[in-house]
DNA sequence: TGCTTTACGTTGCACTTGCAACGCGAAGGA
DNA sequence: TCCTTCGCGTTGCAAGTGCAACGTAAAGCA
């Protein structure tokens, strides 16, 4: 056999370079072609290594997928139910530009999902497992009187999408959203001399 | 000269199949001939109507967004603050089923702004006057200790549109989504005893 | 030295896409 | 009555799509 290589390294390889294309074209340009053009590959590369497209936008999300769980577990946990969950929301804010990649490719994927069940049932159940995390925190943090915990994580998940969308879409900038995560951080975790 | 038709009511025809093929196949179904089909004409006439695609895709951006304007309009205000945004956020949630099919479009097109400027300079406008209905009643209302209504009104519509995803996505269901909004309009509103 | 297997590259095919171009019948005005 | 103009329908085309099929060089095992 020739060289041996690491298909699994191949393929991030590739979704990578889907990624990018998704991020800066949108997902209507994502084809075997564009995509092999940008990892500098040829189409029969991509074929090897994905059997069908859908395969490969599958794994693409994976990819993302499994880079966000990545950096929500990297480093220290702070300290505190709120600075925890604050830093799980972060994470999703596109406040730098792999985050802004991220974000993008996120969008592109939630209009996808609306016609693929497999992708759709991939991203309930991240969105579910982020959920779980937040409100955890916030029954632990037992806030008196706000919001209980299950809607609170709810809230604050969707909080954190819709911000996303509208930095993304230029409506409003990182900082005010990042100024606005935080004022709902205070609610839901009832800042004292509210 | 043939039975002299209403350009603009022939154009909102089209405007609706492709609405009604993008919620039901995703954007990148959207073609020219999916369109004509749908709609139940041929193609050729879509090409009067529309001389380019990206046309009539933005022309059904705007028939979106005058219905969902019109709705906000139509009926009484309800009284009081808080119960008139309720009113203009309820609006974008997919409570039903004309709702819903809004929503499905809302992302696809949140996604196809990524690409196109025009689109994307038209959302921004939308969501800057939306932002600054809320944030005058917010201001209105005169809220004690909560957020200052800028950060208010941002947190609510992206509050918003991030339930319509999660939804649209079956995460939560739209009662979990619309007790979730009230929390948060209370919050906002500063409810007596929080 | 074969022989097989891996890892691609190449070619081709059936199909869809946006769009231009042309045709053409039905209405009016002259 | 002619003749223009509008409202389509039809056809065609170059480009792009996903995918199958085949070829083929390299590397290990026998």
């Amino acid at each position: 056999m020739p060289k041996q290589v690491d298909p699994h390294s191949r393929r991030t390889l590739l979704a990578d370079a889907l990624l990018r294309v998704a991020a800066s074209r949108g997902l209507m340009d994502v084809s075997l072609r564009h995509v092999a053009a940008e990892a500098g590959v040829t189409a029969g590369m991509v074929q090897h290594y994905f059997r069908t497209k859908d395969e490969m936008m599958v794994f693409a999300l994976d990819v993302v997928a499994a880079r966000v769980q990545a950096r929500l577990e990297e480093g220290p946990a702070p300290d505190g139910p709120r600075a925890r969950v604050r830093a799980l929301l972060v994470q999703l804010l596109p406040v730098d530009a792999d985050r802004e990649l991220e974000g993008r490719v996120a969008i592109a994927f939630h209009a996808y999902a609306a016609t693929r069940p497999a992708v759709a049932a991939r991203l309930r159940e991240d969105a579910r497992r982020m959920r779980e995390a937040i409100a955890a925190e916030v029954a632990a943090a037992g806030a008196p009187g706000a919001l209980d915990p299950q809607r609170a994580a709810t809230g604050l998940v969707s909080l954190v999408e819709g911000l996303a969308i509208h930095v993304l879409g230029g409506h409003v900038d990182a900082d005010h959203a990042l100024a606005t995560l935080e004022g709902h951080l205070d609610l839901a975790f009832a800042l004292p001399r509210l």
